[in-house]
DNA sequence: CCCCAGGCGGTTG
DNA sequence: CAACCGCCTGGG
């Protein structure tokens, strides 16, 4: 990997195994849009309190719009997981799965997948949002709940200033009631969405803990909170608490077990990397049906 | 009218 | 414990 800035932009090439539009759609994250045009691949959100632009013009190489090598280093690299090394990851979930076409499969279909590190309170609504729900819809809602009750972000760019908003705090969501979770048609999640808010707003449960506990005591201490169960409580663990070993099982991936592993698949061998396993799994499975549309 | 969508909680046998 | 069922809401 190398950095340089280019104008106000920081450039990054010489990157493997980074795809921004396998890492923004394999369904990590619901903040993120994403634009192909001829100059490459686009994506734009908000995280960690900004506003972020990038640009992938071709594979290998990586431009964040309006970013400094120090913030790159203070914490987009640690969100774009760029500070992993993915080869080893993939030799290590192949070492689980030997002999396993399947898995060499799914690997080389979502090659530039990479888990990104998000924020914990943000993606453990996100998923209590997610449940018995739809994509389009669990992005619409996170949206109207962030223009509802975040604060408001500035990003300027050639003299052009948009406003964005953050994800609200858990205070923000504790003020504004079940009633007005609800008004965002959050539906029979808004009394788990508050309950999720009113406990961390109150101290009776501590995400910066959950960082320092193994998997099966994270899931437990997530699966405190009426409306988080185990499917919820092991994406939010994959995807925001570096739980890299937490194996999400939802509708696809039941799909995948019952199609490709019949017989069944061990999923506590699968290793310390078996949610990235996962994340593989999901992607060629989706992957695969959208070919078929 | 039906069914489904990246589940969960509650009830039942 | 496994199997079932209802659930807000919106789209097909």
């Amino acid at each position: 990997m190398n950095i340089h800035t280019q104008g106000s932009d920081l450039v990054i090439t010489e990157i493997s195994d980074f795809d921004i539009c396998q890492i923004f759609d394999c369904g990590q994250c619901f903040r993120f849009e994403l634009i192909h045009d001829d100059s490459g691949d686009h994506v734009s959100g908000v995280a960690f309190g900004r506003y972020l632009c990038m640009h992938q013009p071709k594979s290998g190489v990586l431009i964040i719009d309006n970013c400094s090598e120090a913030e790159f280093n203070a914490t987009l690299r640690h969100f774009l997981a760029l500070d992993i090394d993915y080869s080893e990851i993939k030799n290590d979930v192949l070492a689980h799965f030997t002999n396993d076409i399947t898995m060499k499969n799914a690997i080389e279909c979502g090659k530039g997948i990479r888990i990104l590190r998000q924020e914990p309170w943000e993606t453990l609504i996100s998923f209590i949002i997610s449940q018995n729900n739809n994509i389009p819809r669990i992005k619409k809602i996170i949206s109207e709940m962030s223009k509802a009750y975040g604060h408001e972000i500035e990003y300027s760019r050639a003299g052009k200033t948009e406003i964005f908003y953050a994800f609200p705090t858990p205070e923000a969501l504790v003020n504004a009631g079940i009633e007005g979770l609800a008004a965002l048609k959050t539906g029979f999640r808004a009394k788990y969405i508050y309950d999720a808010a009113f406990k961390v707003a109150f101290g009776k449960l501590n995400l910066s803990g959950i960082n320092e506990m193994d998997t099966p005591y994270a899931l437990k201490a997530l699966m405190e909170i009426n409306g988080v169960g185990p499917k919820v409580a092991s994406c939010a663990a994959l995807f925001a608490f570096d739980k890299t070993d937490a194996f999400p099982i939802d509708v696809w991936i039941k799909r995948v077990l019952e199609k490709y592993y019949p017989t069944g698949l061990d999923i506590n061998g699968l290793g310390k990397y078996a949610g990235i396993a996962q994340q593989y799994l999901f992607y060629y499975e989706r992957y695969v049906n959208e070919g078929k549309k």
